[in-house]
DNA sequence: AATTGCACCAACCGCAGATGA
DNA sequence: GTCATCTGCGGTTGGTGCAAT
């Protein structure tokens, strides 16, 4: 741990690197690549530890990286990332082609931190400072007056979950998920699950973000968001769980919301402190989004509305969200599923880079009291 | 011209997880 | 199971350049 041990073997250089050392190590991983990192200094002809090394290629001297300034679109995408991903730098930095974690941090810590406070936005949390503060408040006198804790009003949470479940056969699935979880006076539970497919590394899903309009989603409009409601009564669901919701409380998601005309109802598996709890789908939105801004749920239908919708009773083909072309509905078909599975193929065979992108969801867990 | 303050960015450091002996 | 090593990540630091004083 810490200071790899190579470093204590012989005095090592440290700073800046000379033009130099950059060519003996370009020209060596270009000829043999670099497999073991802690190899390459002696191989190479450095007198530096592997550590260095392999931070100099990925920041600096990688061939892909794109050099410049950020575009204004780069800057928005990470700051929409941020909101989802966090300081998770190496996993905005996968959605941005051609730019480092390293970048993207120094970015964030010197520019779009400060850009959106002066915005009136808390870069942590990504809502207005005005009500940021009104948490803290709330928070502190919650802490005074409540036994346990509880979840705060319009809580934002994130979490990830590992590549495994659902997925579309064959490929590996990310599922990304967001939590906000309201106050708000109604006396049912709500479990949005808020999706978005795309193609390559472009298609994300963001929801409830307090951005100004200037910040838009413009990445894919190809969205749809699905309400869920519990199945059985779970007033005690992430009302006790001291506003944490860790990667393992979203059990599943039925895998056919992403691959069949939904005949059957999306159902959501969430685990809580007592116990797991199914949710199924209530209600449908079709987010066709181009506008900036933050997302509006709209047209929202019963999902037995939903499911007598022409275009399911003809059953013809949608316009496929699954390929970069831009479709007039958001709904999802077996045809565009499998249009979409096809392009992903071919775009594996240019590339593995995109193995972590195919799929992306955002779960936005809406709690009422 | 010298000094100061600030912004930017490359690189380091410490840690955690993975892997293999 | 334990330990050593390797890799990757995120936080932090320190050097550099530039503008303001």
């Amino acid at each position: 741990m810490g200071r790899h041990s190579c470093c204590y073997k012989q005095k090592l250089r440290k700073g800046l690197w000379s033009p130099e050392e950059d060519e003996k190590l370009l020209n060596y991983i270009t000829k043999h690549g670099h497999g073991c990192w802690s190899s390459v200094p002696k191989l190479a002809g450095l007198q530096r530890c592997g550590k260095s090394c392999r931070l100099r290629w990925i920041n600096y001297l990688r061939p892909d990286l794109k050099r410049g300034a950020f575009s204004q679109q780069e800057e928005n995408l990470i700051i929409e990332l941020h909101a989802v991903l966090g300081n998770r730098w190496s996993q905005i930095a996968a959605q941005l082609p051609g730019r480092t974690d390293n970048e993207i941090k120094n970015l964030w810590n010197s520019c779009l931190k400060k850009r959106l406070r002066q915005s009136g936005i808390d870069p942590n949390t990504h809502k207005p400072l005005s009500e940021v503060e009104n948490d803290n408040e709330k928070s502190l006198t919650s802490n005074k007056t409540n036994q346990k804790g509880s979840v705060s009003s319009n809580e934002v949470m994130s979490l990830m979950i590992e590549p495994t479940k659902p997925s579309i056969e064959g490929y590996p699935l990310e599922v990304s998920t967001t939590s906000k979880i309201n106050n708000s006076s109604s006396s049912s539970h709500e479990l949005f699950l808020d999706t978005r497919f795309g193609s390559s590394s472009s298609y994300f899903s963001f929801q409830n973000l307090n951005y100004g309009s200037n910040i838009g989603i413009s990445e894919n409009p190809n969205a749809s968001s699905i309400c869920f409601t519990p199945t059985s009564t779970s007033s005690q669901i992430m009302s006790d769980t001291n506003s944490v919701i860790t990667s393992n409380m979203l059990h599943s998601v039925s895998p056919s919301i992403f691959s069949t005309p939904t005949h059957v109802k999306p159902t959501v598996s969430v685990s809580s402190v007592d116990g797991v709890h199914n949710w199924e789908a209530s209600s449908y939105n079709n987010i066709n989004n181009t506008n900036n801004g933050a997302l509006p749920l709209q047209e929202e239908m019963k999902w037995s509305e939903y499911l007598n919708t022409p275009f399911l009773m003809q059953n013809q083909p949608s316009p496929s969200m699954y390929t970069e072309a831009k479709p007039e509905t958001g709904f999802i078909t077996d045809e565009s599923c499998t249009s979409w599975q096809q392009q992903q193929q071919q775009n594996f065979q240019l590339s593995d880079i995109y193995s972590k992108d195919l799929q992306r969801f955002s779960v936005a867990f809406g709690q009422s009291m």
